[in-house]
DNA sequence: ATGCCTGCAAACGTTTTGCACATAG
DNA sequence: CTATGTGCAAAACGTTTGCAGGCAT
């Protein structure tokens, strides 16, 4: 259910993107001495069309059909994760996944009805968060801020 | 590993606080026809005694050599939650769980070295998400906001 | 040719469910 | 007394791992 995502960065048209990404992630494996196989390609490919938060169900759902396994899927998320490609977010029921590259960082607004996931640009907040972080020697890695209520069409 | 907690509200005694709470779950339960059982009563007392965010394994550890099963445990969790005294937090490793009632909203700091948790309270971060919230028509429940990295002793 | 990658099935750890008995109200 | 709660064992669930064969480099 989880829509409205805008995921390219204004400088950059879809197609672009979608290369820049991928050049990303081959790059990123080629370091690790990982390999760019076609199954990998095809995830991340997913990953770019999907216009929602997908899960790894929504993923093997999509996949499965042309052959790709259970396994694969999850491995993948995982090397996207520790490539800093995809992060990992939870929705109301399971874990959800999304690309971070060229986006800038934002929370997340989960509706809790539909389960409808807008997203927040709050620099502000950021910025007292580290304000606070570095005040009481705390070294922040990465946040999670996820705000569960019902969105304005459900409200009703 | 997780600790530091004040679990008091200033205002009242731990005793007369334990007894506040309690009072609440009997009278949630109650208004849902459910019943206060011993066990119930028990995984409420050990939940108020912790000093730190139990797991429901820290729990039925605990609570498993007087008699009670794994099944309780989850199923009362489940209630407590149900009630909002008790709030799920992610940790490091599995979910935990903390009492909400009485005490002021706060956010977490998790040290992904050494499982520590931080509190902290910042209302001026509140503020900014309702005044967001309201401007584009969502109403927010509830929310998590969790930041992961390294405490002070870890930063080293 | 090598060594990483894949898919399957089985293992795993956590959470839920079905059931017969126990107990709070 | 009756409906809800309990504990056990088994099932369900999401995720990980071991392995034999496949493929990128």
């Amino acid at each position: 259910m989880p829509r409205e995502l805008v995921y390219f960065s204004p400088a950059l048209s879809p197609r672009d993107y979608r290369k820049r990404v991928s050049d990303i992630f081959s790059r990123e494996l080629a370091r690790q001495g990982l390999r760019f196989t076609s199954q990998r390609r095809r995830i991340l490919a997913e990953l770019m069309k999907a216009e929602r938060h997908l899960s790894e169900e929504d993923l093997y759902r999509a996949l499965a059909p042309s052959g790709i396994g259970r396994t694969t899927v999850f491995r993948t998320l995982k090397v996207l994760k520790a490539c800093h490609l995809v992060e990992q977010v939870s929705g109301t029921d399971r874990p959800r996944f999304e690309l971070r590259w060229e986006r800038p960082h934002h929370d997340h607004l989960v509706c809790v009805s539909c389960g409808r996931i807008q997203e927040v640009r709050w620099p502000k907040l950021e910025q007292i968060q580290e304000r606070t972080c570095r005040k009481i020697g705390f070294i922040p890695q990465w946040h999670r801020h996820e705000i569960f209520g019902l969105c304005s069409g459900c409200a009703r």
